[in-house]
RNA sequence: GGAGCUGUAGCGAAGUGGCUCAACGCGCCGGCCUGUCACGCCGGAGACCGCGGGUUCGAAUCCCGUCAGCUCCGCCA
């Protein structure tokens, strides 16, 4: 049996001097100084400083960094001039009386430490070492609390946790599924659940009326910092409410996670719909923690003799402008990034006007009046020093444009106050033009409501039909998206038509649903939240992978396992499966 | 699927006008040291420069291809 903790060493302090304890951790650092050995004990509540008397404990001698050992020996005071005040346990030490080593390790491959470079192809594939750096350690312990807050929260609210299967079956529509064959129905294959959206409507036909679960989740899509094959969800599910209801318990518990980390949060959260955030910003995730929003210009050039503009104009589009405050002093190098973000994303160019004392400068200044620029900084409300980008194009892409170039410069040139921006984004669209299909797709997913007065807009105006669909979006991240879901076979068999979803295919991939649907259920509706990206904000990270124990890389291999693997022949055959080439 | 950046010892990182150029720091190994905490001092090992091909008298360095990691676009109801 080996000396066994009754103490951890980031918790001793100087109320346990004269105590004798035994640590069992690893060896951060050692020094040695001949005739007295330092070790820096750490486990995961700290460090603590360990002397030893090689003389006495020859064992000490092999003791190298990232040893495990167990350490039997008296907290004392350290010498005068010898206390450390960078350390929390700097007044105190250990005198070890007894040194077991418990197990050697070889040489790092990564330094054990807070704020290192190294590679993240190397911290994933040690990521064990990796975790234990105290940085990443704290993410892990964060990660733990927030689950803890929101199950305590949820729990005093009435909620269940219930599990929902991960085997289970493909849904047309949505992202590609990743697949498990079945060894018993040969030919049949399981889905991993993309989400556990119908079972959690069928837990409201269940009554069990208010319904949460950190759900692992599955999509087989290409991967980003915030996208991983495999992410978690804080599902929830309620009965009998509207988006009232919904909105204020997510409130509770977003301020209830804040406060238990030591922030407050103002609640309620504020609203725009989806159309006001087009509009003004240009996304359906606006970042309010800068201003330069958008506004329409097109006014200003009703009569001008811009070309660009007004064919535009003539053509339905719009002019759309935004005010860098500021940002006349930009570089000609720093301008045409601007345009490159606005071209990327869908502008045909990027119209600039630099307001310098006395004159404006412009690429098209021999096209635009001074009428013209005194109405467009009237409405800006642009001064001497600022500069003025406008985007003309059909009123969407134009907006979306701009919007992307005033999130680059939001973000590149540090314009965002701290704080959390949380904001809800209602109304929006139930469903949108899929160039790839050739048809309307559902927006958010075929089980949300369409708005009741809109439904008549189906035929002759789709995109104008609104849906009982929210998104909860933190300085410009989507970190939830819900809905209030239809409750009714009728309604239901209406919108899958509404989509062109065939009735047999609806029946043949939820019929079960609809079925569902003719024994009693509630109006309900709910939500999902990205746990993973909650928590990367909580941490300030970019990429959900620092938030994740084991995560994957781009390309959807564990740099660890080494997974995906090859299988054998025999596993194959027994599922019925052959390989091509 | 497309674009960009990156790849030099365990880790970080110099070196790209072509020819003893594979520096440096951390880590590692050995020795000395009883108050260190970025311990110090002395000594040492460790890289075929992601991989493959090409140009050349000569390639980490130039060319072509390829692989991997990351960022962005497409994609992600």
């Amino acid at each position: 049996m080996f000396l066994k903790k009754n103490a951890n060493c980031g918790e001793l302090n100087k109320d346990k001097i004269g105590q004798e304890v035994v640590l069992n951790g690893w060896v951060q650092k050692r020094r040695d100084l001949g005739g007295l050995i330092f070790l820096d004990l750490r486990d995961r509540t700290g460090l603590i400083q360990v002397t030893v008397n090689p003389e006495e404990l020859p064992e000490a001698e092999k003791v190298r960094n990232e040893y495990v050992i167990a350490i039997r020996g008296e907290v004392t005071s350290r010498p005068e001039g010898a206390i450390n005040p960078d350390m929390p346990t700097g007044e105190i030490e250990i005198q070890t009386l007894e040194l077991e080593i418990l197990n050697p390790s070889q040489a790092s491959p990564l330094p054990v430490e807070d704020n290192i470079d190294t590679r993240e192809e190397v911290r994933l594939r040690y990521r064990y070492v990796d975790l234990r750096r105290p940085e990443m350690a704290k993410k892990m312990v964060l990660r733990h609390q927030v689950a803890k807050a929101i199950r305590d929260f949820l729990d005093r609210e009435g909620f269940l946790e219930i599990e929902t299967p991960v085997l289970t079956r493909s849904t047309p529509e949505g992202a590609r599924d990743y697949l498990v064959p079945s060894r018993k129905s040969k030919g049949h294959f399981f889905a991993l659940p993309q989400s556990p959206q119908l079972f959690k409507q069928l837990l409201m036909v269940s009554g069990l009326e208010r319904y949460f679960q950190l759900a692992r989740c599955f999509r087989d899509e290409d991967l980003r910092g915030d996208r991983q094959p495999e992410f978690t969800q804080l599902d929830m599910e309620m009965s009998f409410v509207n988006e009232e209801d919904i909105f204020s318990v997510v409130e509770g518990m977003m301020a209830e996670i804040y406060q238990r980390l030591g922030e407050e949060i103002k609640i309620p959260f504020p609203r725009i719909t989806y159309r006001q955030a087009m509009d003004r910003f240009g996304t359906d995730k606006p970042d309010l923690s800068f201003g330069l929003e958008l506004e329409d210009v097109s006014d200003s050039f009703s009569e001008t003799d811009f070309k660009v503009f007004s064919s535009i104009i003539a053509s339905g589009g719009r002019i759309k402008a935004l005010n860098f405050p500021g940002g006349a002093g930009l570089s000609r190098k720093e301008i045409d990034r601007l345009e490159k973000v606005a071209k990327d994303n869908g502008a045909k160019g990027l119209v600039w006007l630099a307001l310098k004392e006395e004159s404006f400068q412009s690429p098209v200044k021999k096209f635009i009046r001074e009428d013209e620029v005194v109405s467009l900084t009237t409405k800006l409300q642009a001064d001497y020093g600022d500069l003025i980008l406008a985007v003309a194009d059909e009123e969407k892409k134009a907006s979306q444009a701009l919007g992307s170039v005033r999130a680059f410069i939001g973000r590149e040139y540090n314009l965002r106050q701290p704080g959390n921006f949380f904001l809800w984004v209602t109304e929006f669209p139930f469903m949108e033009y899929s160039e790839e299909e050739n048809r309307f797709v559902a927006a958010h997913h075929p089980f949300t409501q369409p708005l009741k007065e809109d439904i008549k807009l189906v035929d002759v105006d789709p995109e104008r039909v609104r849906a009982r669909a929210y998104d909860l979006v933190l300085n410009g991240v989507e970190l939830a998206s819900g809905s209030i879901r239809i409750h009714s076979r009728d309604l239901q068999e209406k919108v899958f038509e509404m989509l062109k979803i065939p009735l047999e295919e609806a029946e043949e991939k939820f019929g079960f649903l609809l079925e569902a649907f003719q024994y009693g259920t509630p109006p309900h509706g709910g939500i999902a939240f990205g746990f993973d990206r909650m928590v990367m904000m909580l941490t300030g990270d970019n990429t959900i992978r620092e938030v994740i124990a084991f995560p994957k890389t781009l390309r959807g291999v564990c740099p660890l396992t080494r997974a995906p693997g090859l299988v054998d022949l025999k596993q194959l055959q027994e599922l019925h499966l052959r390989l091509d080439d």
